[in-house]
DNA sequence: CCCTAAATCACCCGAAAGTATGAGCGTGAT
DNA sequence: ATCACGCTCATACTTTCGGGTGATTTAGGG
């Protein structure tokens, strides 16, 4: 019964394809040469590019003394891999980017931030970065 | 003469255009949709933005001799409330303390804070710090 | 008077940050 | 060899941030 009835369909869609065989001509012309002309464009039309100028503000450190206070970080305890930490947390950097950058685990990061906020008795890491430069850690 | 022989022509040209009616349809179909492919193809096409980083090298301000960067904070639109939030950021207070500090709710900091990254272009706190203080908008 | 901008606040939701705890590994000192 | 320590990573959980949206109020300029 269902074969039947797709037989029936079958045929009756034929039969609509031989009776509308030009417009659907008319309409397969139509995409392929839409399709075309839109490749055409695509390759041959120079691609549109709009440069935007971006402003990268850099610190400029002309000899000018920051000198690192060795003591404050030695009576801290900060090893030199949480100094690390601590100098691209300063830079605006998440978490997720540092461990990046230092090819290790998000949680290794976290583990990091965590003893350093231990050590320079802080609970945030902009408040780190704060204590960090008050106390000549970081530039 | 002259005249004569362009009106064979002509009507030659009639000839062909009656004989070959349903090929130049399909012809003029087709190079219709290819311009419409072109067209549309050069309107859709979203143009490619190359974003080109430019250094901005910026004066170290050794010592406390800093004044703050007024056409900065002009030209980034930064209002006052905001600039009070950014600074309080920047020492390290979380939203719930600067709201307290101010004496309004956590949500109208976050409003603030929010904006302030889109003004400073920044996707964290950390980074708005350090983007403001090579901007020298706060100390 | 209308319109705009600043400032205020609320709610939701997902992402990121931070806390606590435990554990494995290598190195240098005792 | 053992101990301390730095570094690594994990899991689980809580808190904070940040994005998005929308609303209200107030002050100031056209």
């Amino acid at each position: 019964m269902a074969i039947l009835l797709f037989l029936l369909k079958w045929l009756e869609l034929r039969l609509v394809i031989f009776n509308h065989a030009f417009e659907i001509y008319i309409g397969a012309i139509a995409v392929i040469f839409t399709g075309l002309g839109i490749w055409l464009a695509l390759k041959l039309s120079k691609p549109k590019t709009v440069v935007v100028e971006k402003a990268v503000y850099i610190q400029q450190h002309t000899g000018n003394g920051f000198v690192v206070n060795e003591q404050e970080i030695e009576k801290l305890g900060i090893s030199n891999r949480e100094l690390e930490v601590l100098q691209l947390m300063a830079e605006g950097l998440s978490n997720q980017e540092i461990a990046e950058k230092l090819f290790v685990s998000l949680n290794t990061i976290k583990t990091h931030s965590s003893n350093l906020f231990i050590k320079l008795d802080v609970k945030r890491r902009t408040q780190a970065v704060d204590t960090a430069k008050k106390r000549r850690i970081i530039p």
